[in-house]
DNA sequence: TTATTATATTGCAATATTACGATAAAACAA
DNA sequence: TTGTTTTATCGTAATATTGCAATATAATAA
């Protein structure tokens, strides 16, 4: 076949997967590291910074975008990008509980 | 093309980025959940509890192992799993070092 | 030795992802 | 209006991933 069979999986994992493959990107990692650098939103200097053509960078915010990881609100001709730490506690939390589990194991 | 432009990018952007990928399918995040439900290590009925036929689960196996989420040792004709706290411990650190970062942010 | 059991590998078809040129759309300036 | 700038979308080629039947391998048992 070759697609994800995803219904035979729960939305929780389905949900914590697509965020992980969001993130499974070195263009996008970047980007989110980008984000970091400066203090605050990033407006329209994003393709610059990337060594990638201007639509494939397009492609790669829409992802982050589609996963939340980021938001982008309208600034006249540019577009202002941020992190969203909501996303990010929600991941944080996931490995929380991971983390919390692996100490009742011995392995 | 079609190939990421892995080169284009730093080690690090690329080692997590490829920590995410593994973690990006359902089945690889139902595995790493199912290590997590049991006390210890699980020997040989990964299989039967994924809704997926033995080779795919292998092939799955394969990934997390790969990128040393799990580690599987010969035990008999079974092969027991676990997984590696030290990539969990990793890959919270990196949304630690996120979480700081966002800190001095507005958006 | 021959079975049996558990896991891995091979080979291939179906689908998804990545990248980018060409083009479109949206907002503003002159 | 036309031009400029910025971002998005379309179309398509190259590559990667997913899933599984068939088969191979490895360890033990009889």
């Amino acid at each position: 076949m070759g697609a994800s069979k995803t219904d035979s999986f729960s939305v929780e994992q389905n949900e914590i997967a697509n965020l992980f493959k969001a993130l499974s990107h070195p263009a996008r990692i970047a980007i989110v590291d980008y984000l970091l650098t400066v203090d605050t939103c990033i407006c329209g200097d994003i393709v610059e910074v990337l060594p990638l053509a201007q639509p494939t960078v397009s492609q790669h915010l829409k992802e982050l975008k589609n996963a939340n990881i980021i938001k982008g609100t309208i600034e006249g001709t540019a577009i202002c990008y941020c992190i969203n730490p909501a996303i990010i506690d929600k991941i944080e939390n996931h490995f929380g509980v991971i983390r919390q589990k692996l100490r009742n194991k011995c392995c």
